[in-house]
DNA sequence: CCTATTCTTTCCAGTAACTGGAAGGTCAAG
DNA sequence: CTTGACCTTCCAGTTACTGGAAAGAATAGG
């Protein structure tokens, strides 16, 4: 499979499929005569783990960590528990922050009158 | 008033406060004899407005708009509740995104048994 | 066989919004 | 006079890609 192949299979741009391996995420591709990286359905697997990962909000470092566990059949579920839950309480944090900024910048929209008046709650709340 | 006084009144960072003058989102600040940058309320209180814009997630482009309009003293109030309101749609977005994802990542954290066995109703998902 | 198109390669640069650090000048206190 | 805090500029790094240029390789059509 080339490069193409193997990043539509696994759903994401070419660009990042080499980028993943500039950094060492994935192992370097083999290479076919003229120079062509070449993939196999496990290091589609591993591209695919990885895009789900990051769909889930986990950073590249965690990537690498889940994929070490991944890759590891003696791992605990623990370790990947572990991994998982402190992301949950990241996104929890992220909705508990959201919901503050929601509720004041909605308070203001809903105070301002939104006509040809210069007078305007939103920027005397910034200014 | 040097730079250090004037980012602690503004609650920046002194990086922070030169870059926004490196970038134009506010003027340069006049010199001292020695080079040292001088500030003056107005310019601090424009620096608080950036920062309770950014708090609120406005991008920095959204700030210079914003900073236009509070500035300008013929501003329409629709003008600001315009940019206002779709802030505020990005953040119920985001608020959505992130709903779905919270929902998920939850499910496979509460069936993840989370012991010393390495099946793992996470990897699983993930792989 | 020639050509046009598509695919691939590498490398360099840019994104957003800062942040860290080095090297060196300035100022106020003791 | 020295020490330490503060200031300057400039360069590089962060995150996770993304865009683009220049050039070689493969393939389909004529």
């Amino acid at each position: 499979m080339n490069i193409s192949a193997a990043a539509e299979a696994a759903g994401l741009p070419v660009k990042t499929v080499r980028y993943y391996a500039d950094i060492g995420l994935v192992d370097a591709p083999s290479r076919s005569e003229a120079g062509y990286r070449t993939y196999d359905n496990a290091a589609v697997a591993k591209l695919s783990f990885i895009r789900r990962a990051r769909h889930f909000g986990f950073s590249i470092e965690e990537c690498r960590e889940l994929l070490g566990l991944y890759e590891d059949k003696t791992r605990s579920s623990a370790d990947v528990k572990a991994i998982a839950s402190h992301r949950l309480e990241e996104i929890r944090e992220k909705q508990r922050e959201l919901q503050l900024l929601h509720d004041e910048l909605s308070r203001l929209v809903t105070a301002c009158h939104g006509d040809n008046r210069p007078d305007c709650p939103i920027i005397d709340a910034l200014g």
